[in-house]
DNA sequence: AACGTCAACAACCGCATGCAG
DNA sequence: ACTGCATGCGGTTGTTGACGT
């Protein structure tokens, strides 16, 4: 059995709520300690908790760098979004939220944003429409190369994901073996989230269809082409997310998709009062296109196969 | 006012992973 | 290579307060 579950059964350690003494001797020790060791800080504090509990404590309510109170509108369009690519991976979703905690996120997204999601008729596990009584049989060429495009996406997030974790030294990144500088381009793919949701409803907006093995070429933005070969390349892409220059285009390429967004579903953040439009995220990719959308719930290996 | 229901969120639990010995 | 420990993560539960009857 796990030891670190044991310590809530030794005797005279307290579970439960905590009390704002104990709140205060938690963060006076860590803010001249640091927390160094957790299961010997509540000792050496003065606590009668278990370690774990006084990391979780500090971790997800204490720590100084808390944003508390309610998610704009911009942060919840962010965990939809990333949610759609990384699935129930809270502490990689946190990553791109500044200043959130992965619990916080995840409580909101259960009590919030599934419900929300549901209520409009997209399953909060696929982000697709739930199927309905006409059964709409998607293309699987269609699926294919949707679901190719969903993973570089996903591999990509979550390569940020890591690197921002681990706060390691950034690294030149080198070029793919191949001729395609995809590392020192601005990303390919226009993704925008608009159409992601919007095309989930409409049938015409048919994304571009792509053999697999050949180029992918992006319709919507900019032109940029990307092969099979670039996506194999992912370890040079994964280093590629650790520059800056990542961040700067991530960054750019946020603030046009997410304002008309804002302003075309501002029905489905109705509830969300008193949020705040500035507030500012880190690497948040903020638009997928349907295509990418649509091939979440593709079961299709594509990218490797060729 | 009392009670029941539900939503929100803090906290707990168990498992996975990384690392040191 | 193996083992034990510490930490982190995600799922789940418990508590509290708001609201409706």
């Amino acid at each position: 059995m796990d030891r670190s579950t044991l310590c809530y059964e030794k005797e005279g350690l307290k579970r439960g709520p905590w009390t704002a003494e104990e709140d205060q001797k938690l963060t006076a020790y860590v803010q001249q300690h640091g927390h160094g060791s957790w299961s010997s800080l509540p000792e050496k504090a003065g606590l009668k908790r278990c370690g774990k509990s006084c990391r979780l404590r500090w971790v997800n309510y204490l720590r100084p760098d808390i944003k508390r109170g309610n998610f704009s509108l911009r942060e919840e369009q962010t965990i939809i979004q990333l949610h759609a690519f990384l699935g129930n991976r809270w502490s990689a979703i946190a990553v791109h939220l500044p200043k959130r905690t992965d619990n916080e996120i995840k409580n909101h997204w259960n009590t919030h944003l599934k419900k929300r999601l549901i209520k409009m008729g997209i399953d909060p596990v696929t982000h697709k429409p739930r199927i309905d009584a006409l059964g709409t049989v998607s293309d699987g060429c269609h699926e294919a190369s949707l679901n190719h495009m969903a993973q570089w996406e996903r591999a990509r997030l979550e390569a940020e994901a890591r690197a921002a974790l681990s706060n390691r030294a950034r690294i030149q990144p080198k070029i793919c073996s191949g001729t395609d500088p995809l590392p020192l381009m601005p990303r390919p793919m226009c993704i925008d989230v608009l159409k992601a949701w919007q095309g989930m409803f409409n049938t015409s907006n048919a994304p571009v269809q792509v053999p697999i093995g050949e180029t992918v070429v992006d319709s919507n933005a900019t032109n940029h082409s990307y092969t099979c070969n670039e996506l194999v390349c992912m370890d040079e892409w994964k280093r590629f997310n650790q520059t800056q220059e990542l961040e700067n285009w991530i960054n750019k390429s946020s603030t046009t998709a997410l304002s008309q967004y804002a302003a075309e579903n501002a029905w489905m953040f109705a509830d969300n009062k008193g949020s705040s439009e500035s507030d500012t995220l880190v690497g948040v990719p903020v638009s997928f296109s349907s295509m990418e959308v649509e091939a979440l719930n593709g079961s299709h290996s594509v990218w490797m196969s060729e």
